[in-house]
DNA sequence: TTCCATTCCGGCAACGTTACCGGCAACCAT
DNA sequence: ATGGTTGCCGGTAACGTTGCCGGAATGGAA
């Protein structure tokens, strides 16, 4: 029971050719059925499983698609679930490789898959990436790509994400409905479109109901809980505060929190909060945070989902972009008006 | 730039044989200083890559290392992340598979990363797993396995783990030095090894402390938060409810405070709360929760060297076990008495 | 000159698999 | 009988790489 055992194997135990034990192991046709019969016989006994280097050395294709994510926090790990799950059952194996938010690091991860031969990508980009490059690197060789999530401009691919333009805008029109006026938003870095995007819908929702868009109200900050806090600790400072913040992130909006409370206001009669992603962490501090929900698990599903079509039809390939609906769940940071019923 | 470059374009260009390019593309010795950089510089600009697959047929490793875990929450993710920085350094490539808690789940990880041949595993075992014997199909064929984390007797293998014990004694202790005496456990699912040896550091702290063991104490119930909710509140149901909770896991400890703030007990005057991981939410909470520390990252990293080391000396592995020591965290839950100076 | 060692290189086989082609029966229809 | 069709099978090459072996050319020593 040391090697495993190879068609080779069959075939000599069975006296006869390589060929038709390997026509008689996948396709039926052209072989018969006694000669099949003993043949499967023969390899389930041997426990035969087909050698997937050879394969896909020989038909070019290893079944193995490449994600490259961020990072591995809550929303990220659950989409990529959703992928392992609809690609586990198209056949495919995924790797996985974190970026960490490092542009280098995500040229790297690109460069090893592709070493590896993977099929194709599935993929969220950093932060930090201004370039891609390495990613058009992907596409000369004709493989297939869909971006998911942290999708970009400047990546011409299949994609899916969510509609963080209209995101932005469910979480600043409540808190606009909540009466809040001097709505502030942390935003992340300036070149990560996902941001920009919940900023847009943050502008139009501002716009809808005629206030004024204050530039001192928006910052930029990285995306990260430290940072935020300082960002937020700033804004409180300013002569005229805010009387709301929206984080297009719940990592940022704990760190506004922490400052919010450090400042010693109240949430939501002082300040209004809301974040975005839904992170069970919302609903486990006080006070709770409202968030802009998304199905992360969903979108993952969509995506592998998305990039084996692409795959199949690799031709026309007419960019699809699909677009899943976030939720905005209200908690009290957010709450200041009594529930109607 | 279509089809990447191969051996045998090299060769064409040069009018030299493959062997010699081979040889010249690795180690240096017999081959023509002139050859072997006119290969270099070919391969330099047809931007050579050598096939992977092809490489890994021939020489019948892949450098690849399957890795299942029972999820990707905050602990895990970071130890994975640790196997992946080792991993990487050393020329691996890891292929993550999460089992999802599920059995079934984990045998059909292992079967598949078996097809995928790899070189070796590092497993963390799910919670729902009995049977051991899809692991030993892995030694069968005289693979590399390492255990981490979740541990346990049943497979014979190199470890790496926190020393469990230690961290239910020191957060047991730590109670009972804040005044607490009827102290109840929040564990896992009965088989798990690393939930029994964080109950038997407990059950030494009481004794040490000659606190009597009190059974209705001892619970056991799945390894989440809802889980543990319920729990809770029967625990308080009693007739003498506990005055201090040590649970084996943060998930956990937030569905007993949950419950705890449910009923209208304060932490730490009405009760005292332990937890376990030091996941960053135990600090966002309120009352913030103490927890036990452990150096998941660091775990990791061990994780994957132990598995190269064991990789590279088949023969003689004499079972290394490697143990980690854990560190309490005390925070609001549990600090009764005035901090000492 | 002869011999041996050294340096460098090419050919062949192999890893496990499948695609393609061709061949040999057997059968049926002409 | 001849020719064509069908059913079944085997041989060979190929995927990209490396290990092994043998051999040619060169150089120096006898």
């Amino acid at each position: 029971m040391e090697k495993p055992a190879t068609i080779k194997d069959i075939a000599k135990r069975l006296n006869i050719s390589l060929s038709t034990v390997s026509r008689a192991l996948r396709n039926a046709s052209d072989v018969n059925p006694d000669t099949k019969k003993a043949v499967m016989a023969l390899s389930e006994e041997l426990n035969y499983q087909p050698n997937k280097l050879a394969l896909s050395l020989r038909q070019k294709q290893t079944h193995t698609i490449g994600v490259i994510v961020p990072n591995l926090d809550y929303v990220l790990s659950l989409m990529v679930r959703g992928i392992d799950e609809v690609a586990l059952e198209a056949g495919f194996t995924v790797m996985v490789c974190q970026s960490n938010e490092s542009f280098g690091r995500e040229i790297l991860n690109t460069r090893r898959l592709l070493e590896s031969l993977v099929d194709g990508f599935i993929i969220s980009v950093s932060s930090e990436s201004k370039s891609f490059d390495h990613f058009k690197k992907i596409q000369e060789r004709n493989l297939p790509v869909v971006v998911f999530d942290r999708v970009t401009p400047h990546l011409t691919a299949p994609s899916v994400r969510i509609d963080n333009e209209e995101g932005g805008f469910v979480a600043t029109e409540h808190l606009i409905e909540q009466g809040y006026r001097r709505i502030a938003v942390l935003a992340g870095p300036e070149n990560l479109g996902v941001s920009n995007s919940r900023m847009d819908g943050y502008l139009n929702a501002l716009k809808k109901h005629k206030i004024k868009k204050d530039p001192a109200l928006i910052v930029h900050c990285d995306f990260n809980q430290d940072y935020a806090y300082f960002a937020t600790l700033e804004l409180l400072a300013m002569k005229k505060r805010p009387d709301a913040i929206f984080t297009i992130s719940d990592r940022m909006a704990i760190g506004a929190m922490l400052a919010i409370k450090k400042k010693g206001l109240r949430m939501p009669e002082d300040i209004g909060l809301v974040g975005f992603n839904n992170e069970p962490v919302t609903s486990l501090v006080t006070p709770t945070i409202s968030s802009v929900d998304m199905p992360s698990f969903e979108l993952g599903k969509a995506a592998a989902k998305l990039f084996i079509e692409t795959m199949h039809n690799k031709e026309n390939m007419d960019l699809e972009e699909k677009i899943l609906k976030p939720k905005l769940i209200v908690r009290e940071s957010s709450q200041k008006l009594p529930v109607k019923k």
